[in-house]
DNA sequence: CCGTATCCTCTCCGATACTG
DNA sequence: CAGTATCGGAGAGGATACGG
């Protein structure tokens, strides 16, 4: 039985090739709250073009963190959600959740007493 | 007070600009157990190179959440270590380790099962 | 040993135009 | 609405040579 840092493959590795991305990250951000219209989540991730959205969707769908349902309606309708491994990855979400409120506050205390 | 989900700005989005890259994460990883050299660092990330390694290396410098300690010896020593700030992302660091393990082990089996 | 400087390549990504 | 197709610029990153 190997133990956990002799496995033949870095989990660190293995999971940054998964979610070592800035958009993943943000897209997985959107979808842990729930199933996501293609719209809801361009308007939701501030700076990410329809291009890179698609493609980073595509991805995630390949990789089975992501699942897409096509409704066949006029218009079209696109819902996204993650699939049960995306949704595995909530606690790493949520560990960057947890870190990035405390970063923040600290910052907003440190620019308080600034001025 | 400002709930969590009306701080100014997103914590995700704070923590994937620090550390949402590839390489920030491995040299993380190496980092936790302890200070290392720049060149055990080179030999340790597969990949990475000499360049790529530097510039984010000051990347995390600029940041923060590395610290890095030049010995005036010949030849030249250079250690680099987490600060503070930097060992206070161990947990999301850690959360990714166990999840990649997991992974790898559902992938290992679901392998043996098709053999 | 630990870099920086330069060149050159290749991929990413934005802009735009067009479809079911 | 939710894409695909195409083009072109900008920047990431490899290879190499050189410096402290």
């Amino acid at each position: 039985m190997l133990t956990k840092d002799e496995l033949p493959f870095c989990p660190v590795a293995t999971t940054v090739d998964l979610i070592g991305n800035k958009w993943t990250l943000l897209i997985m951000r959107e979808l842990l709250t729930g199933t996501k219209r293609f719209s809801e989540l361009h308007k939701a991730i501030v700076g990410i073009s329809q291009k890179v959205l698609t493609q980073n969707l595509r991805k995630m769908e390949e990789d089975g963190i992501v699942t897409r349902e096509v409704f066949a309606e006029v218009p079209p309708k696109v819902e996204y959600s993650l699939s049960e491994l995306g949704d595995s990855l909530r606690p790493i979400i949520d560990s960057m959740i947890t870190w990035g409120t405390d970063y923040i506050q600290q910052h907003l205390q440190a620019e308080q007493q600034d001025s």
